[in-house]
DNA sequence: TAACCGATATCGGTTAATGATATCGCAAAC
DNA sequence: GTTTGCGATATCATTAACCGATATCGGTTA
């Protein structure tokens, strides 16, 4: 029996993952599949079922570009931040730093 | 026309309050009405249909106690951080810190 | 004992994550 | 040039969660 990560973290992950993807498009193309190993090398299988459509929304409002590429054989849709997602993170960081530092501060 | 928080962080503050709720109950006894003023103060409206749902949540799961208590007239549900609850607190300080120290590391 | 009121509880509607499955498109094999 | 393989991407029905409007609770006071 696999004990899956607290609840809790989960729905914290949930809720970090578009930035977490905003962060890594401002470092280098990225693409779908790769992401989906990056955050499980964090201990958090997200589904092709919220990846993608993540994907889409960040590009529909803006703050991904896409550009198709084919490598070894197979089309990879790569996504870089826009200047108005990079805005976007910024604006972000500061807001969590704001929230998170709080509690982060002490431990007992 | 009031311009809504930016759904990105609107996401991130939802995965957080369960966090944030258990850090404040760890510092002193609170109750659903207060804690959602003090989300009203990092400017999100969050709804009551969320907050007490997600106390009552936290209490099941074994990480918060209640009393009841009466004050000026009123009855209040205060909650208070449990032995379990503050373990669950720390492993999650521990681990969003890895998850958001990198995101804010560097601005661009 | 009736009316008040801050706090809490609840409900139907709506939106979002899920993961299993289907599809895509290039390249290598024959 | 047609077929097969495959990593990556897209989609769909199901399940769960937030929402906010509304109802309810239960001491207190007059």
């Amino acid at each position: 029996m696999i004990m899956k990560p607290d609840s809790m973290l989960k729905d914290f992950f949930l809720g970090f993952i578009k930035i977490h993807i905003l962060y890594h498009a401002s470092k280098e193309p990225i693409y779908g599949a790769e992401i989906q190993k990056e955050l499980r090398r964090h201990g958090y299988q997200i589904s092709p079922g919220t990846i993608y459509p993540t994907l889409h929304r960040l590009k529909k409002d803006g703050y991904l570009e896409q550009q198709s590429r084919v490598v070894s054989g197979k089309v990879r849709n790569y996504y870089t931040i826009t200047e108005r997602g990079r805005d976007a993170l910024d604006k972000s960081r500061n807001k969590i730093q704001e929230l998170v530092t709080e509690v982060l501060e002490d431990g007992r």
